[in-house]
DNA sequence: CTTGCATTTTACCGAACGGTCAACTAGCAT
DNA sequence: ATGCTAGTTGACCGTTCGGTAAAATGCAAG
């Protein structure tokens, strides 16, 4: 770890958890870099601009998930099913570890920046689409999965899909709006629930 | 509607679609005013701050939307799960028309709100949540209805009812960041998937 | 030893931010 | 007519915003 890489990894580490508990716009460039112990000069040599910051805290953010509780809750050696429910169940975790150590629940970062940003900014709507994208194809072969194994019976794997992952997203809103991480314990479990018919 | 009451109204309705199209921390009172045609001492002999505005904003787009498409929704005329059809369509067909004169799909600005501020502004948070909460109840009380006229097996209609709510904002939220109302269309039926069984 | 490049420092830009204040105006009640 | 008050005006506050530019520094290859 060189020095160069050292300020921008530090940058990024700053700006993260301030860009998940409050916003893009209420976090600014100053506040980023003195935290970080850079100089604005410096952050203006890794990063054109504070949308380059994001894209890159978006990226980290998805490779965090990507390689931990996601990798972990789509195992294949899980039972399909089963793969869904453990996903709901890090949601609830991770939630409300933070909240135990940060006092709020600040939800999912993806979509909070998309309610945020996604009319005012096309490029980081298209990212934040691509990862919400990644994460239903997860869900679709999960349910594909699961019909091939007759666990559950046929449906439109691909809108099922998606329609999990938005009931995942709009539980842990609606946790967010009560500040209350249970809110995902109670409801989450309903995911299995959801259903759309294949067409005929 | 004398000159004071006018003024004020302006000041609001200058702000609805700011709030709505962009975010709270990106619209300045200084547009706001430049807007409105209002002066900013004029703004702040009605508002105490920006905070106080975008109560009122939130009061103005809930008033709106429960005397409009929820009165239609939830009248007790239609069959109960009826209702619940109503109240998706009008929420597509709400989110199209804007998408065709705005160009751009804005989302509920409850959920967008939520999710912007309810870490920073707990009071901002009581609000919101208290009209998601009334939401809730209109949701429950139809569910229980459905049982009732034996429309639909027993269920835990509490929570069915927070689920349903939660997945209308989450099918929101995922059209907002594909910029596409179709996604409420082709998601949106299968809110009547969902289901909490009662305890026991 | 020098050249060249990446990095860092420092000072600075104009614009916008939310908010304040004192003076002024208009209308209405006494 | 006078006094009170709600409303309005426009100038102003200090701070922060995202971003820039130039000079200084460190370091490695030729």
């Amino acid at each position: 770890m060189n020095a160069a890489t050292d300020t921008r990894s530090r940058i990024i580490a700053a700006a993260k958890p301030r860009f998940h508990s409050r916003s893009y716009a209420n976090v600014g460039i100053q506040e980023i870099c003195e935290s970080a112990g850079v100089q604005k000069g410096s952050f203006y040599h890794f990063f054109p601009s504070k949308h380059d910051l994001v894209m890159a805290v978006i990226d980290e953010f998805a490779d965090e998930w990507a390689h931990g509780f996601v990798a972990e809750a789509f195992d294949p050696a899980l039972p399909p099913m089963e793969r869904i429910d453990y996903l709901v169940d890090a949601a609830y975790f991770w939630q409300k570890s933070i909240k135990q150590i940060h006092g709020r629940m600040l939800g999912c970062i993806f979509g909070n920046l998309t309610l945020e940003v996604s009319t005012q900014d096309d490029i980081l709507r298209a990212k934040l689409l691509a990862i919400f994208s990644r994460a239903k194809t997860r869900f679709r072969e999960t349910l594909e999965e699961a019909v091939a194994a007759g666990t559950i019976a046929p449906l439109d794997s691909d809108l099922t899909a998606e329609a999990m992952l938005a009931y995942l997203e709009g539980v842990i809103l609606l946790a967010k709006s009560q500040n209350d991480p249970e809110v995902i314990y109670r409801l989450g479990p309903a995911i299995k629930t959801l259903r759309v018919e294949t067409a005929v």
